[in-house]
DNA sequence: TGTACATCAGTGAACGCGCGTTCACTGATGTAC
DNA sequence: TGTACATCAGTGAACGCGCGTTCACTGATGTAC
């Protein structure tokens, strides 16, 4: 944002996340390294390790940025659910993001998960209780705990099934007609 | 199998496969290369190239070596699924087979996927069919497709889910409870 | 049954690569007086 | 307002590593006659 050419960068972490973000995006999960960022961010390759001690702490960074937005995305797809429908909206947007962004995705699931980052616990728990409230609200049903569970589940499986070419993810249209019947499939009764 | 310490290796391509199962089981995805397969084979780092033109085509035969064994294990959890509680008795094994091997499991789903490999979609589409045909005996649908993706996008989320530390996976007993009591909110109505 | 030879499956050395990380350093910044 | 100095955020060169892949080679195997 502040583009001052100095000897400081300004805000050298955020430049190395969003990098990172940016990496992951175009050449997926295997293009994110300490010094990939750090050449896009126009900085020498020790410069990083001002900012965060190793790969892993730049790594759950990046995740816990691909929480957040995932949670938008999610709350944006449809802001106060109260059918099944919307739910399946919802459900849609889950896939929709896993498809839009693989290794940035793949990056907040696949890697090795630090418990230490409380960034990223805070940032997984909050999608799971909005997931929780959302089901309990437009899902009737005597265990909505469980209920939720499967609901996360069930859309997370989908978007790792899509994604690794399980199925058929070529047509957008296609993939979102699926998601809604299967999703209706399990929630209607 | 055959112990001929001899310059001819007799099966080296299998030995390889084998050589890098072991290497993902206790390495975990990152551990597997060509070379460190061939290390363990006990043979030079280019003899793998006899038998395969790249790393890619051994991963490939790694994979389809895990959808078999994957197939094999669902199997044996109950060969005649007929009612709810046995259905979910395969939703365990599935995602008991992702936690007892989490680097075979990963290998298959989170890398590259060539079509190419007949192996490899063989193995797939008969993990798909046999939960399609599961599904279909024992859980009365009107729309039993969309109930066996259902099913499939369920077991494998879980699965990760899992895997990565969203669901608690330290016991193996309050897993195996929390995959019945979710698969049977699913599926019972 | 014995020999010549083509073929096959290995060897081992080397290539270039990008990686994570460390080091002594230096330029910029901001605070105390 | 001006200056001394501590601190902070960079630099750039270097380390050792394991990787995928290629090359010219050689030992073993099996087939034709």
């Amino acid at each position: 944002m502040s583009s001052k050419a100095s000897y400081h960068h300004g805000d050298l972490a955020t430049a190395l996340v969003n990098a990172a973000v940016e990496l992951l995006e175009e050449g997926g999960a295997s293009a994110l390294s300490l010094r990939a960022a750090a050449r896009r961010a126009g900085v020498s390759t020790a410069a990083p390790y001002r900012h965060f001690p190793d790969r892993g702490a730049l790594l759950s960074a990046v995740a816990a940025v691909g929480y957040r937005e995932l949670g938008a995305s999610l709350m944006a797809a449809n802001p106060t659910p109260s059918t099944v429908d919307d739910v399946a909206d919802i459900a849609i947007a889950y896939v929709r993001f896993a498809l839009d962004r693989p290794g940035l995705f793949r990056a907040m699931f696949t890697e090795q998960c630090d418990k230490d980052s409380p960034d990223r616990v805070a940032a997984v728990a909050m999608i799971h209780d909005y997931l929780h409230t959302i089901v309990k609200s437009a899902v009737p049903s005597s265990d909505p705990d469980s209920m939720a569970t499967a609901m996360w589940g069930l859309v997370h499986g989908l978007a790792f099934l899509h994604l690794d070419g399980k199925l058929d993810a070529s047509s957008d249209g296609e993939v979102a007609d699926r998601v809604r019947t299967v999703v209706a499939a399990v929630l209607v009764r």
